[in-house]
DNA sequence: GCCGTTTGCGAAAACATTTACGCATTTTTT
DNA sequence: AAAAAATGCGTAAATGTTTTCGCAAACGGC
């Protein structure tokens, strides 16, 4: 029984009352009585009428929908990184009604898909963003949000970006599991860096103590079959490595495999510590040892974040997730 | 610089023309000679004009947000399957410059949720949806959908859908497990089920031609802590197990971790076959044995028929995705 | 040059809501 | 019991586009 799609008049008119009074039964503002309220709301359950989204939202231009921009590093392989903030994003979302809309940003996108995103904020199709930070594309896209005072967070540190956001110490992590290497008496560090790598870099070195040069550089590439590659690279070329900082545990898990199938013993002959802690790392066997970044938390908090942005708060501190070191079965 | 956002009417007049050609110039319908499009456009770039996107949608009634509804089998782990699902769907869907929103369906939803996902659909919110199978919910759904005409395909056999759908022979995987099991010599299976396991579990009895009785059953449960506690519970009361069939990879990895946690030998003591086949299953150690189900085609082919279905096409037959099984060193 | 067609563009009518305003009617206050 | 305030609801304006219609002007074939 695919009943036609009622305008609000003729409902009002099947009813006998006027399109306001209707109007007002369901925003829950504006007199009315109850007992018209509870008619009518009955009323639009039997006969299926629905306020038109186009038309409210034209009038009254308070959408629910949520933009999330994040990049995309793999086009063929799943971001758990990224997949476990969604989560954390839209379980808070949900709470408060509101919907999310999934944007990967590939790091380097044409010029037209980043149009298109620009056009989505400044069109007003979306109430509020929230920007992974991956790439100058995401800069591009905070700056169009801010321009037109669309409330907006970023996730990760962003040059210029000092409130509305939530930031972790990606580089004291990888001074953890530098630091960690040194202690347990590893000599030849190798780095499976993604792309974004001076502070990671940077740390890892510290936590060392040796110069950059005598760690083993490897990269960009993010997920297991960047990985996988890695390892045979240091096979061949760099055997003498003992230990390795992966940027994220699918590279990690890539690694890994790679090491098993070459008969290679972890974390005996090398100790390996990724980044994430997604939950796919506790259960890999061995149990990966990683830098603890608490993806669901991030969601989290970045949609808390800009639900307080979304009710006017101005320059809320940016939230600092702590990431420590796990240490399980790989190191 | 945040310039304020100009109405179709403030930016004609600055331009000295009247909304109409502003218009026009960018729908590219309509009469207007190619020098007055490339004045507007250039204009509307140096001035940041975009057009209101409700006002638009208002009088022309487009949209291109098209919304997908999953089963949340779990809201602490992320589901790997669902992720690469998404990934085939918002591949396709932004070559066609359409956006993706993502709505998880909790099995047991509050009648709350449902009905914010029937507004959705009923007013005119998303121009489509693409509804993956996992509970009654998702049915009336896709009732919702067909009364009103919306474009819709399903993913996942659902009851009286006969057309735009995708669908995977679940069963015919489970077959293919069974007798796996069977040809290797094993004798006592388990089934780690998911929730909708009826035919699964028909085609596994039939691969292994055993009485139901003798299949030891465990669920509901989809996550890497349910395997986990599967492998436990096997131990303690079933250690006699040899073979076990897991309802998604996440578990397998479970099982497999807890079960290494215990020193029993994977595949010699027990071994293991999984469903889904997602990034994960390969470069796990030991590699997964899985059911191929492709989940990133799966999306891919749920999209392309959307985007079919949205140009007018009728009864699409439904697009059947072979699931084989792929042999690697879990079992 | 003249008539018929095409072209470019403006005026105004949709599109389906929300909401400010105003007018009865009811309730409260004094 | 009269005045004041509050309540319930209808009328109409406003929201920012797209698109139909119509009117000039330009163009083409003789």
């Amino acid at each position: 029984m695919a009943s036609k799609k009622l305008t609000i008049k003729e409902f009002a008119e099947l009813l006998g009352v006027s399109t306001a009074t209707v109007s007002r039964a369901f925003s829950s503002k504006g007199r009315i009585s109850e007992k018209t309220r509870r008619h009518i709301i009955a009323k639009a359950g039997e006969l299926n009428y629905c306020a038109n989204i186009h038309a409210r939202s034209l009038s009254s231009p308070d959408s629910s929908l949520i933009a999330l921009y994040y990049p995309e590093l793999n086009s063929e392989e799943p971001d758990y990184f990224v997949a476990e903030i969604m989560m954390g994003i839209n379980s808070t979302l949900a709470k408060h009604g509101k919907n999310l809309q999934v944007n990967p940003l590939p790091l380097a996108a044409p010029e037209a898909i980043l149009k298109l995103c620009k056009e989505q904020i400044l069109s007003g199709a979306v109430a509020g963003v929230i920007i992974m930070y991956g790439s100058k594309n995401s800069q591009e896209l905070y700056k169009c949000a801010r321009d037109r005072a669309v409330p907006c967070v970023v996730i990760g540190r962003m040059e210029g970006v000092k409130y509305n956001n939530v930031i972790y110490d990606m580089r004291h992590g990888a001074f953890l599991a530098g630091r960690y290497f040194k202690n347990t008496g590893r000599k030849h560090p190798a780095y499976l860096r993604g792309h974004l790598d001076r502070n990671k870099q940077k740390g890892f070195q510290m936590g060392l103590e040796m110069p950059a040069a005598q760690i083993v550089k490897i990269g960009p590439g993010f997920g297991f079959r960047d990985g996988y590659h890695a390892m045979e690279l240091i096979a061949e070329k760099h055997s003498e490595t003992d230990c390795v900082l992966c940027a994220t545990d699918s590279m990690a898990m890539g690694f890994i495999k790679a090491a098993l199938d070459r008969k290679v013993r972890i974390p005996r002959d090398i100790a390996v510590i990724s980044y994430d802690d997604t939950c796919a790392a506790r259960y890999y066997a061995p149990a990966l040892s990683s830098v603890r970044l608490k993806p669901f938390e991030i969601g989290r908090s970045a949609a808390m974040i800009l639900e307080r942005v979304m009710n006017g708060e101005k320059n809320i501190q940016a939230e600092i997730i702590e990431c420590d070191l796990v240490v399980r079965e790989s190191s």
